[in-house]
DNA sequence: GTGCCTGTTGACTGACCAGTCGATCAGAGT
DNA sequence: ACTCTGATCGACTGGTCAGTCAACAGGCAC
């Protein structure tokens, strides 16, 4: 519980989830605190009680979102008898989804911290290492036991992954592509087709069934 | 000629210069119009002579090289007897080199325009959409002869490509990864390699001599 | 009741900065 | 010589806004 009214609102968790609707609408840098004030129904100053500064929300935005991803690419790649191409599906899948179900916070978090990394400080960017590491962890594995290509290293790999997804969600952000619920789904069969199969025709590949 | 001095100096072409230098160290937001000024050796007025404001000075830069790209990929595109993997190859070369001849003139554009097309006008995001249309037209046609995957639409394709190199530009500014000449050199065989190729390992593709 | 602590309020301040404007300067044309 | 035009200058203005602060409210301990 927090707050005297006893009304059992929680302002703090109020004010980012304010923070998260106007950062989306205008931008973090095209709003003012007074609009994430107003849009929570809380005073100006309050804002002040509970964050020490405009730049702190977003941190605190990010950093809590990034790191349930974090997490979860972890516990994916934990996961024994599993394949490369599935674990980056589910990986995938956890992002697109992410997107789907807070395409607000996402659109914050992308637009705003992921996408400007060098506007703030360094903090941001050691977490986005993080989640290039895991994801090249799972291609070095895979690498190691002959069903990816030993010659891309798995940070290679890695970039071109992650790049290709955020470069879907920024379709999806600035509605260069439409939303559906079926684009969603499609679109985590194809990124994985495209980065672990490959653009290319595969002639005659023999006797594998790969994707039917 | 412009100037009275008749320095032969073109002041408009030093403020831009000067912008490059002081939007790739500071950022566009956090830095101020005198900046640029004090970096051109100019009266902060004269920037208002040439420009109408901040943001057109940004405008230029960008339109002004990207438009350099896209006509560099529709002369790749219009080369005949090329695969569609050397034209690519061809564009991620454009690219790189770009970033190699230029990286600050390119650290602003993806920085301050490409991956901040929100907080712009939609100027932009035409322009960028133009480019993604062009790299989807020189995969559209190698879906349609055979080479290339019929299941991967050229816009979805162009997506994973052209995310894969800005994550790879990306990785270079924010210093996650090394600059070296011989990284270039190799990033772009490889970011070709990993899109139109996959990362799997391709077993028994017959004769073709893939890394030895 | 008294004192204290936390939550809450919103008016205010101080800094910052984009963009303006009137002045000055130098060459071209007549 | 005179004026017109465009380049060049930099002090100044007007507005914006992040962050501060002094005050107030209600619960709790004693």
């Amino acid at each position: 519980m927090a707050g005297r009214a006893g009304d059992g609102v929680d302002k703090r968790r109020l004010i980012l989830d304010a923070a998260i609707r106007v950062f989306a609408r205008k931008g973090f840098h095209h709003c003012r605190v007074s609009d994430v004030a107003d849009e929570a129904g809380v005073a100006y100053g309050l804002v002040y009680h509970y964050f020490d500064s405009k730049e702190e929300i977003l941190n605190r935005l990010f950093l809590e979102r990034w790191q349930l991803m974090l997490d979860a690419i972890v516990e994916i790649d934990s996961r024994r008898e599993v394949s490369a191409r599935d674990k980056l599906y589910a990986v995938a899948s956890f992002i697109i989804d992410s997107y789907r179900h807070e395409p607000e916070l996402m659109k914050v978090i992308i637009v705003e911290v992921t996408r400007a990394a060098n506007t703030f400080g360094r903090l941001h960017l050691a977490k986005i290492r993080e989640a290039y590491e895991l994801i090249a962890r799972i291609v070095d594995d895979a690498r190691r036991d002959g069903s990816f290509k030993s010659d891309i290293s798995g940070q290679f790999a890695a970039m071109c992954f992650y790049g290709a997804i955020e470069q879907l969600l920024s379709a999806w952000i600035f509605e260069l592509v439409p939303h559906t619920e079926e684009e969603f789904e499609r679109a985590k069969s194809l990124v994985v087709e495209a980065i672990c199969g490959g653009l290319e025709s595969e002639p005659a590949r023999g006797l594998s069934t790969i994707s039917g």
